[in-house]
DNA sequence: ATCCTTGTTAACGGTTTGTTGACACCCCCA
DNA sequence: TGGGGGTGTCAACAAACCGTTAACAAGGAT
């Protein structure tokens, strides 16, 4: 889900503007001042901020230098000023768009996903590196490297037989050759439930999360007592992904609370 | 230096804007109908393309079509409506922004500075190779190499049978001559929604792309459950462009989530 | 020692997907 | 105006997949 940092000082635009956003699916973040606005959008990391020029406490286009100190988030200006000064300052302060008071919500609302289009498509995709397991949360794809020390461990057990949910149509096949000393890289299939539950985990590295949420955003609120599916697939994931599934190292439990993923 | 391709019907404001445009350091190609801008961005490869929506030959929302089919090139909007409607359907057709007129030079060359700043990054070859089949996204054009080696291989199977949903009317005929040693190139011939969907599928290489993006970017926004359309064009896919369309390894199903393209 | 939580494995069956074929529509052409 | 090839849409069936469930083992706490 698209999250939204909105930054106004008048409490009635917030207001109207959080309802509109929240209807369309994003999830929404709110700043009524500059400070707060550069302080929220360190910690919610808002993949979009929609920026109000004429704040109390601060310039519009020192906020927008604050934030490109450090982020390349997509910054949308809303102003009540509509001189050509004002624009082009913002803009090449950083910001990526300007639309002038009065607006209509359908044309916010599509410069919002062109920002967004533009947004997703660049920039490092999120990729996750925890022991030899490697997870792209954009492609939406996990690769697991094997050590080609023996030469002879690898997907298929000690015992040659092919562990359950790897291997057999879901693998599309080794990209390395296998030769001694190459490290063979294959690509790891997750089904749905699977991909869901270790993105809902790697969202939140190190954190502790709780049982209720891995079941209401993987399975839906009507699940959240369904702990069975949790262990089923914990231990589902750490088949497929922990070197020694038997002592997990990064999908921990923390029992009687919930799960852990350790980088 | 920044190569802009200005598409305007009006002679007048062709002949403004590129006086403006050169003596602030910018490369400058025009075109005055929707046919010459798509052959020009084609033939220029520009960085940037300011488009006039009122142009007499095509609808503008096309001319948007017609490039992102193949480009991610940033497009900027100049049209003298300044409806809602007007400015999210360009928007939402891939347009990064929309400027009304009249409007001030300092805030076109502001808008065109911000969207050349997250342009630059990007940019892909319009040309994807992948197995034996190579796609020209700029020319919609999809060639497949048949191995020479027995001689008698080729779109005609073993047994002489026309495979189903290859030739039969749709290719354009060989291009090589056939002689040992040599490659066969054939033109593989793909309707509309057969190209959408290859367009959209290479548009994202390596990456999953969900089954809702699928219908909505071929079939639009009403199709999003229409699931059985992916099975349908999909296996028509395979059987045009993959080696052994039974066991795919370039047009991949994931099942529960969607489809990705392998290069 | 016993109970509760968690881990592990296996199997069933519904759901999704692949595949084929039929049919209606449209455009071009005679 | 009627015919025919090409295309989109839809239905039906087979096959593969995976969510769900059950049963039992293991570990830890009280």
């Amino acid at each position: 889900m698209t999250r939204v940092l909105i930054v106004d000082d008048e409490p009635q635009i917030l207001r109207a503007m959080r309802i509109n956003l929240r209807a369309r699916g994003y999830e929404v973040v709110v700043a009524d001042t500059g400070a707060g606005a550069l302080s929220a959008a360190a910690s919610a990391v808002p993949d979009i901020v929609i920026l109000d020029l004429g704040l109390p406490d601060m310039d519009g286009v020192e906020v927008i230098h604050g934030l490109r100190g450090w982020t390349r988030v997509p910054i949308v200006i809303l102003s009540g000023r509509a001189e050509s000064r004002d624009k082009v300052g913002a803009l090449d302060a950083g910001a990526d768009d300007y639309i002038t008071k009065p607006f209509g919500i359908d044309e916010l609302l599509a410069r919002l996903r062109a920002v967004a289009r533009r947004g997703g498509e660049q920039g490092a995709s999120p990729i996750v590196r925890f022991g030899r397991v490697t997870v792209d949360l954009a492609a939406h794809r996990v690769t697991r490297a094997w050590p080609a020390a023996d030469g002879t461990d690898g997907p298929l057990g000690a015992d040659g037989r092919v562990s359950p949910g790897s291997g057999a149509g879901g693998d599309v096949g080794d990209v390395g050759d296998g030769a001694a000393g190459e490290e063979r890289v294959d690509e790891v299939h997750l089904t749905k439930t699977e991909w869901g539950l270790l993105r809902v985990l790697v969202s939140h590295p190190g954190k502790l999360v709780t049982q209720r949420q891995l079941l209401t955003e993987v399975w839906g609120a009507r699940y959240e007592t369904e702990t069975h599916y949790l262990r089923t697939y914990l231990n589902r994931l750490r088949q497929k992904l922990e070197d020694d599934p038997a002592r997990p190292r990064h999908l921990l439990t923390e029992p009687g609370m919930g799960y852990r993923f350790q980088p």
